[in-house]
DNA sequence: ATTCAATGTTTAGCCGCCTAATAATCTAGC
DNA sequence: GCTAGATTATTAGGCGGCTAAACATTGAAT
């Protein structure tokens, strides 16, 4: 098999350009692609335990830690110690964070429009399903 | 339009994974992932500069660059000066560097079954065609 | 009560990407 | 010939991932 015909290779390819239009697209609203990735968990549900994230986002927790880091920098969260477990830390939104919500969903409209862009609205549907089912396979 | 349901989104996702499986797949042949498309290019043409690889590989001059550190160490190529041209260096494989093809391929073809394992023949047929698409579109 | 294993956070350090800035060389234009 | 701009390589530094190892706390077992 020609290895740059295989499907690992061209996804790993389409993922460097992917995640470039990613970074650039949310570098202008003043956040890095990690840190959207974290703060989507925390507008599902506020006051999560960095474990309760990086098991959630499929990340090793020091990745965690260290986009909390940058977030904690911009106010986008606090982070509070856990009364009922001192081993554990709580990240809240802050309303800077809060309002990120409606600045990024803007953004992802634009990317979502670039990723998709020369596929049908069918191919963009097949796609996905494919992505969920090797999403599901956990890889 | 649910972020979580997006190309976008779950590209993204599974993009951390498919790279954390392939990491893994090639440490055990001693290698890193950035450096093993950079020695498919050179085993596709030895004696390339490092801007020519930068280009077929869509990535930044100084990504290119630290990767090549690392092949110099390993032994994996050699750098020359190019003498019709003094800005530029020609990187050439070592016999180690053209030895490790095979070891490659045969790790090549582990990866790829799990990154297609849950999809059928012509599912992942479809979503072969489907990336070719998206990276024709050059993103 | 003590000890020991498990759990959660953090630090250090590595690779994969990038941009910005330097230095060196080449190429044009004058 | 000389200068100005383009091109190539490199260095510095940042974010997104990771593992390994240190640390504190919890919980269980004796």
């Amino acid at each position: 098999m020609k290895i740059e015909e295989s499907v690992s290779y061209l996804l790993a390819k389409l993922t460097v350009a992917h995640r470039n239009l990613l970074e650039k697209s949310v570098t202008q609203v003043g956040l890095h692609s990690g840190q959207v990735f974290v703060l989507m968990e925390l507008w599902k549900q506020d006051g999560q335990r960095q474990i309760d994230l990086a098991d959630k986002l499929n990340l090793a927790a020091p990745t965690v830690n260290k986009i909390l880091g940058g977030l904690l920098e911009g106010d986008y969260v606090t982070r509070e110690r856990y009364e009922d477990d001192g081993r554990s830390t709580r990240i809240f939104l802050t309303d800077k964070g809060e309002n990120a919500k409606a600045l990024v969903e803007e953004k992802w409209t634009e990317i979502e429009e670039q990723t998709v862009l020369g596929m049908s609205s069918t191919e963009a549907l097949i796609f996905k399903q494919l992505l969920q089912k090797l999403m599901g396979a956990d890889l």
